[in-house]
DNA sequence: TCGTAACCGAACAGATTGTTCTTTAGTTAG
DNA sequence: CTAACTAAAGAACAATCTGTTCGGTTACGA
């Protein structure tokens, strides 16, 4: 790619972020961003068709970076990943979306939350898939397959939320227990 | 109230709700509301200076009326809502929710599925502190409280959330079944 | 070095918001 | 029944925001 390209993007998604600290996504402007990444507005549109287009980006890239290494890290090959322990893998996610995800979780709380819920469940999926039911754990007999998958993923963002909602004191492996524990009877 | 508010205000939620049904929240402008009510666009700013106070006047309407038999029956005095019988409570909301709440539910899924997550937390910490919680169950010793009826009421509205992608096929009663087995574990 | 592709800035139409005004009509009190 | 009050209608308004178009400038890469 080149070079301009990448730099205007990094700009936009850099003034987007400082935006979302202050601002809520909806009161956020075209022309805000354009003025905070100092680019021209028809640069802008020649990235982005629409603020909502950005925002998707920008959730994708975050998500593929939050979740690279667990999602990566095949379940036979890496030890610290091992399939059974779960517990494992959800306190580093924890750790991930503390040290990077500042702005992930500003945008969780905000008027978008619908979309990083989707983006959740369709990454988490994947994780639980692979580490968690696939694991040691027993399976309820009385739950379809489909609705744990999306109890699992929701209770995990309502975590998150909660620890937002906290200031983020807790620790990643305190809550990786709250979480296991929420979760730990259903599946 | 004068009959001829009262009348307008009618018209503002018929129309609203009517535009929710094909339209996304963000995407509905006054104007539209304004046509769909036959209404003057003065009017519509008497009776709310945005249209997120519409929407939040309107989900406060309804989910005092979805909630309001729930929450109304003292668990002492109501044998179907006694203490000790949420799996009851939880099937009757399920029948409020798909009767009265189309449009709840229409709500729910769109961006503002952040408000009505307040509202559920809200109106629900009542309802589980007071049918769930303070019941016959056994309680975590691990989780914190707040965290619990967090979990709970989120739960709550991803089974919903779930219900709502399988247009509603399930009934309440297994909903309520679901639900339970869910977050019976937990509680 | 040279062509191409990205960027800039200004200006534009179109749509939306929220306000102000005057006129009309319904409600309530005396 | 009438008079005073209150709400609604409708038109017109400025202000803002969006998304596009155009010509000119700058930087990349072959």
């Amino acid at each position: 790619m080149d070079r301009r390209q990448r730099k205007t993007r990094d700009a936009i998604f850099d003034a987007f972020s400082e935006l979302l600290l202050h601002s809520s996504y909806s009161q956020i402007t075209v022309q805000e961003i354009i003025d905070g990444a100092n680019v021209g507005r028809t640069t802008f549109y020649a990235h982005f068709p629409t603020k909502d287009d950005l925002l998707r980006e920008m959730c994708a890239e975050m998500f593929a970076h939050v979740f690279s290494k667990a999602l990566k890290a095949e379940p036979t090959h890496d030890f610290s990943m091992a399939r059974g322990d779960p517990m494992a893998i959800v306190t580093h996610l924890f750790y991930h979306l503390r040290e990077h995800g500042r702005m992930l979780v500003v945008l969780l709380t905000c008027e978008q939350g619908e979309l990083f819920q989707r983006y959740f469940n369709e990454y988490f999926n994947e994780l639980v898939t692979r580490h968690i039911l696939g694991g040691s754990m027993r399976r309820s007999a009385v739950l379809p397959e489909d609705f744990l998958m999306d109890h699992i993923a929701g209770s995990f963002v309502g975590v998150v939320r909660w620890w937002l909602k906290n200031d983020m004191e807790q620790s990643p492996e305190e809550l990786a227990g709250y979480f296991m524990a929420a979760i730990q009877p259903a599946v």
